[in-house]
DNA sequence: AGACACAGGTTTTTT
DNA sequence: ACCTGTGTCT
């Protein structure tokens, strides 16, 4: 195992492989060289790849971890005694669990066919609650609820930190109901999937003997981003053998909204007291201006672990700082930047990137572009799987794998239209929850149906013998279409159930309508490929598409391939570098956001700040406005505080004429003139 | 059932 | 300004 191109101490983390260690990596300090690192030298010095784990958060960094290993590991050595493959598990928490739940979750209560229900599904879950629950003057807010239900799941204490604490009350109170509801759908959410496979290992020591004896040697990537259950998962399963490495950055916590608790990372000595600390200081990315900078503003911060960031790379640029009149000066002379940058100094477009806090601030921006026919990537926005179509689609799938999913079931029942309006409906619901079953459970009981006209009740038995029938062919031993038996199948009850016939009528333009159908089509032939063996039965095989969507709504934003310039939220953007970045509306009430002032967490918000200054490779760009335009009324900004904390000397305002060095000056005139050939 | 009007609320997001 | 969800009317 080569360890020569590491430094002193990465090649120092990458040997430390017995007991608990904790590696703080800077932003930029050669992280996943270092996980990819120590599992290629683990299994170099004999250890089994079986019993490597290494968790992550995203599958993107989970992919690229697995790629590094691949090219840094010999072929050889990822195979077992007897000939098998043998490879470390790199994956996801979500992943993880939901490999371990496969195998388990029936001892759990739940049926093997369980279906995985993403935000919106939570969502509707939540509205159903809620409008059963009569709470007080005020509606509350399901989202709101929603987010306090996973916070107080997640937590490990007594107290729902929450500036609405009525609100936080009523989420606890619905825990139960909110969890109850899931289980009898046969649906698990996301938190399921962590805090189930809790219950599995208190419940069935079996199970977590099994799972610590195969993950000997344990590795946590992004560790200051776990909640408290993704701790005690991993903790469960390396308090035995103590191999426990995790890889994080304090400083770039920016998840506590959500649940993280970067007391994790702060307090690790109170689990392992002996644990080892190697701090990775030398950042591979930007010149020392930039870290200056991000090493200043973070200082501010109290609680944290020391750490500076330093480079060979020399000093580079000066951070330039713009003040514009409003957002739409801003984006155009942003605009007009990136355009200099590309025409004058061959900047690919590629290469740069605006940051900004909040998405609405990337209207202007996208205008901007757009009237510059520069093309761009936005980051982030509406997911394809959030299509109202392929919404559709996605529950009628999970509804007839799963009848029981109630959610899925409301939602198609009367896509297209057939007879089961809301009022039928709402009262399927509540004689569901009276007897404790589910709608499908109701519905497929004709001496339930009593209160329904004999027309109603004649839509409610199609709609059962409808999902039988087409739950009946999806079990049926042989399949029709042996190499797509999964578009087969589709494609028989998409035409029984006149999904497309239903789209073409509702859609107002007849181009419209043809994307949406085109949108189910592409899914289509993207569900019988392998990621499940062609020799299971097909329900397993649906069940692992399904899985698979869920787990891994793979970006159809790949347009990286292209050159083309990214827009691209703070958050969002963790991870990623540019050559040249441009960080938007660096103005009070932005960074640090208004509310953070409200809720006290402007500590996460000067994070958020360093985390978008050391995204940039070479340069750096800010810029702020006397006014921005907000909720429709055009407010007053002021810089925000944080721009204080960067030294003056690594500062260069804007206005000031920019030094234009005489060879860039001679370039610029020979493009000028081939402009005009 | 579907079209339209009105109220209310707007930080960040992956799995 | 703009989007979403809900209520009312045909």
């Amino acid at each position: 195992m080569e360890l020569t191109s590491l430094n002193p101490e990465q090649r120092q983390a990458v040997r430390t492989v017995d007991g608990p260690l904790l590696i703080l990596a800077g932003a930029g300090t050669g992280k996943t060289r270092v996980i990819t690192g120590r599992v290629a030298y683990m299994i170099s010095r004999g250890i089994r790849p079986g019993n490597i784990l290494a968790v992550t958060f995203t599958n993107k960094a989970a992919r690229e971890m697995q790629d590094r290993v691949k090219s840094l590991v010999p072929k050889r050595r990822l195979i077992d005694e007897s000939g098998q493959a043998e490879r470390p598990t790199i994956c996801t928490f979500h992943s993880l669990c939901v490999r371990i739940l496969r195998r388990h979750i029936t001892k759990l209560g739940y049926k093997k066919n369980f279906v995985i229900y993403d935000a919106a599904e939570q969502l509707g879950v939540v509205r159903r609650i809620l409008s059963q629950v009569s709470i007080g003057s005020r509606k509350p807010d399901p989202q709101a609820v929603l987010s306090l239900i996973s916070r107080w799941r997640n937590t490990n204490s007594d107290e729902l930190v929450a500036e609405d604490q009525e609100l936080a009350g009523l989420a606890k109170r619905l825990v139960t109901t909110y969890q109850q509801t899931l289980k009898s759908s046969n649906a698990v959410d996301f938190d399921d999937l962590i805090l189930l496979v809790l219950r599995l290992f208190a419940d069935c020591p079996e199970a977590l003997k099994e799972c610590r004896e195969r993950y000997r040697y344990i590795m946590v990537d992004e560790y200051q981003d776990t909640n408290h259950s993704q701790f005690q998962l991993v903790h469960g399963l390396a308090k035995a053998h103590r191999n426990f490495c995790v890889v994080g950055d304090d400083d770039q916590s920016i998840y506590g909204w959500r649940g993280a608790e970067v007391a994790n990372l702060l307090d690790l000595e109170k689990h392992f007291p002996d644990v080892q600390v190697i701090r990775l200081e030398q950042n591979y990315r930007s010149t020392n201006t930039i870290l200056e900078a991000a090493n200043a503003v973070i200082k501010n911060n109290t609680q944290r672990r020391e750490k500076k960031l330093w480079s060979d790379k020399g000093d580079g640029e000066p951070i330039t700082l713009w003040e514009f009149r409003d957002e739409e000066e801003e984006a155009r002379a942003l605009v007009e930047e990136i355009q200099f940058n590309r025409s004058i100094k061959k900047v690919r477009w590629r290469e740069q990137a605006i940051l900004f806090r909040t998405n609405q601030q990337s209207r202007p921006l996208e205008t901007a572009l757009r009237k510059a026919e520069i093309r761009y990537n936005l980051v982030g926005g509406q997911s394809f799987f959030d299509r109202r179509e392929i919404r559709d689609f996605v529950s009628y799938l999970k509804l007839f794998l799963n009848p029981d999913d109630d959610t899925g079931l409301l939602r198609v029942a009367n896509v297209p239209a057939r007879g089961l309006g809301n009022t039928t409906m709402e009262k399927l619901l509540a004689l569901s929850q009276e007897r404790g079953c589910s709608v499908f459970g109701v519905m497929r009981d004709e001496a339930a149906l009593g209160q329904f006209k004999p027309r109603t009740v004649e839509s409610i038995l199609d709609f059962v013998e409808l999902v039988e029938s087409v739950n009946e062919r999806l079990n049926r031993p042989v399949p029709v279409h042996p190499a797509a038996p999964l578009k087969a199948w589709c494609t028989g009850w998409l035409e029984e159930v006149g999904l497309f016939r239903e789209m073409r009528r509702m859609e107002k333009d007849a181009e419209s309508a043809e994307n949406r159908v085109r949108n189910i089509v592409d899914l289509l032939d993207s569900m019988d490929p392998d990621f499940c063996p062609a020799d299971r039965p097909v329900p397993e095989r649906l069940h692992r598409y399904l899985e698979h969507i869920s787990l891994d709504r793979e970006r159809d934003d790949d347009e990286e391939a292209g050159d083309v310039v990214t827009l691209i939220t703070v958050h969002s953007c963790k991870g990623l570098e540019f050559p040249h970045v441009f960080i938007a509306g660096v103005e009070d009430g932005l960074i640090p956001h208004a509310r953070s002032k409200v809720e006290g967490t402007v500590d996460e918000e000067r994070r958020l700040f360093y985390v978008a200054i050391t995204r940039a490779q070479r340069t750096l760009t800010m810029s702020h406005c006397g006014s921005r335009r907000k909720f429709g009324e055009l407010i007053p900004c002021q810089p925000s505080p944080f721009l204080k904390e960067i030294p003056e000397e690594l500062i260069v305002h804007g206005d000031d004429a920019e030094p234009v060095s005489e060879e860039e000056e001679r370039d610029f005139f020979s493009r000028l003139k081939a402009s005009l050939e």
